[in-house]
DNA sequence: GTGAAAGCGCTAACAA
DNA sequence: TTGTTAGCGCTTTCAC
């Protein structure tokens, strides 16, 4: 049993349908569909009446081929479950929501070259208004004719398109923000343990790092690398639980730092009170491992509401100039994996 | 400059600007296309270097219209980034991206009642082919009539649809494994934190718990109820302390695992000389949080794929007869937060 | 305020 | 193996 009216054969009911019942032409219906100005509040209940009583609902691709426009964006993101990458789908998809766009999400795997290029190859085939890139990785030179608006999230702005916009996350300020936390404590310098080199956003991080010591004119220690995962974190905490002069390690993410905590712990070297370490992101657990983490928050939410922000104002208004982003905010969060470095 | 060749003004080339191009009729073009048989394969040659000239793009709002379908699925999920959400909607855009399908993703708030039959009506009129439904809460009777197949992944199939297959993610069986750990251990009996209880998904934990407790007859104590976050296990953990008989616990998943750790060693109850934790989803940390937790692994990637397969298979070949969903594969991972109870 | 007609770019059915 | 003819259900343009 189909819901009321409808189509012999169940089929799903359409425009005329409603405009039919309503007594008014179908342009009217489309009208009142879209909240078109000159209509009548009487034939307005009418039509909204039929289309209730019909079950009727607006066909997207009709919709789409006839205006040309989706109302829909694109989200080319990284197919792994870490904090960072997942909350900023959901501040997406949030954002877009809002500003009456539907989301349609790519992944790409790491590790696959060409990933992105693919992934909005595949959305523009899709036909989507505009494209969000989400913290890519670094693919070396992408070319692509693009011609609706790109938004990328966290990398600079070197995609082929002619009209892009990008939203750092503030990455390097907070990086800079942690370790200039840990100088502050009183060490002499701070180690540091980066994500994969191919993210700009393990970069940026570095870029913090390196311009905090830089600033303090400290020495700057060989930068260890991980790929994200506390497994990676454990394998360099045992590096430098090995190296006596260690006293701070800032690491790219929380995850890491976790890794690392461990693998400190696990020598014998105890945190905070013989090293201090720092992570990147406040995950949910970070409050709650042992001991609690020292961390930076990025404000994944603020971020991908003001990314979105300006990508719907490029698609919507695409002469206006590009709106400029607004800083978000810095918040460092501290807790018990930092102290003053041992006295000697 | 837009890319070779084009229509004047700048507009999309269409199918027909590469018929005219390869010398052949519009058809044939959409012929090659879609991969149709019967095209020799010097026209196929020429309309793909025609198409390649071009920089040509099938338009999918056009062929959606004309062929009544979309080759897309909606995936309505959490708005959150927990663990595993985020990683069942990993699963499934990969295992709907191997199937030729795109994916459209609508989150739906917590604490926003009727979340998922909005977030399904709009999937609805984004004329999506078949629907993903990932870990929904209980929201009372949906009633909802939906004329396309409807995958439930962790729950029971109580949707409106006509044709919805479901998929339980094997919670409850794990549950049961991960409290029969704990009772092989030696433990009297074991208490439980569950999540909210209006998921499914900490229903079927707590059943598998009682189940296993029923099966040896264990006294059952009280359930203590959390909210996923590693905060709400650290409130319960202070509960836990304060009883001195309590030497094992089943928490629902990892992060409230952790919560619980660190109240229990705040507490000076040692864990897992005093007390046992078991979490569950062996989320990526949990080997390096101190003591290493054990948990139960949920396999994500299974679930996802295998729910996927029976979706596309209820969209494709709509008269066959539901296929079986396969069983997931249960691991237990013992780490060092689980050993046999103090001797008194 | 409202309506009629003409497409949007493709696929489906049928011919050739 | 290839081509022809109709739509799919909307929005757009222009008329009333």
């Amino acid at each position: 049993m189909t819901s009321a009216g409808g189509r012999p054969g169940g089929a799903a009911p359409r425009s005329v349908d409603v405009a039919r019942l309503a007594g008014v032409s179908q342009k009217t219906v489309s009208r009142v569909l879209n909240g078109e100005r000159y209509v009548s509040d009487e034939v307005r209940r009418r039509v909204l009446d039929a289309a209730g009583e019909l079950g009727y609902r607006l066909n997207s691709a009709a919709r789409a081929l006839a205006s040309g426009r989706t109302r829909s964006i694109g989200v080319v993101t990284l197919g792994t479950a870490l904090y960072g990458p997942a909350s900023l789908l959901i501040g997406v998809e949030r954002a877009a929501r809002d500003a009456g766009y539907a989301l349609r999400v790519v992944n790409t795997l790491e590790g696959d070259p060409g990933g992105v290029v693919g992934a909005v190859e595949s959305l523009l085939e899709q036909g989507v208004d505009g494209i969000v890139v989400s913290e890519p990785i670094d693919e070396g030179a992408v070319s692509l004719s693009v011609d609706v608006p790109v938004l990328v999230l966290g990398a600079p702005v070197t995609f082929g398109g002619t009209r892009t916009v990008a939203t750092g996350v503030g990455a390097e300020l907070l990086a800079r923000t942690a370790t200039e936390h840990l100088l502050d404590l009183g060490h002499t310098t701070v180690h540091h343990l980066a994500g994969p080199e191919r993210w700009f956003a393990a970069r940026d991080r570095t870029e913090g790092w390196r311009s905090a010591l830089t600033a303090r004119d400290r020495e700057r220690p060989a930068v260890l690398v991980g790929d994200w995962s506390a497994a990676s974190g454990y394998e360099a905490g045992r590096t430098l639980a090995a190296d006596g002069d260690v006293t701070a390690v800032f690491a790219a993410n929380d995850d890491m730092a976790i890794g690392v905590i461990r693998a400190l712990t696990e020598a014998g070297r105890r945190v905070p009170d013989d090293v201090s370490v720092v992570g990147f992101d406040d995950i949910p657990v970070a409050a709650y491992v042992t001991p609690p983490l020292t961390t930076v928050r990025q404000p994944f939410d603020a971020v991908a509401r003001e990314g979105l922000r300006l990508l719907v104002r490029a698609i919507e208004k695409p002469d206006a100039e590009p709106a400029p982003a607004n800083d978000p905010p810095v918040e460092l969060v501290v807790r018990a994996s930092t102290a003053p470095p041992p006295s000697r």
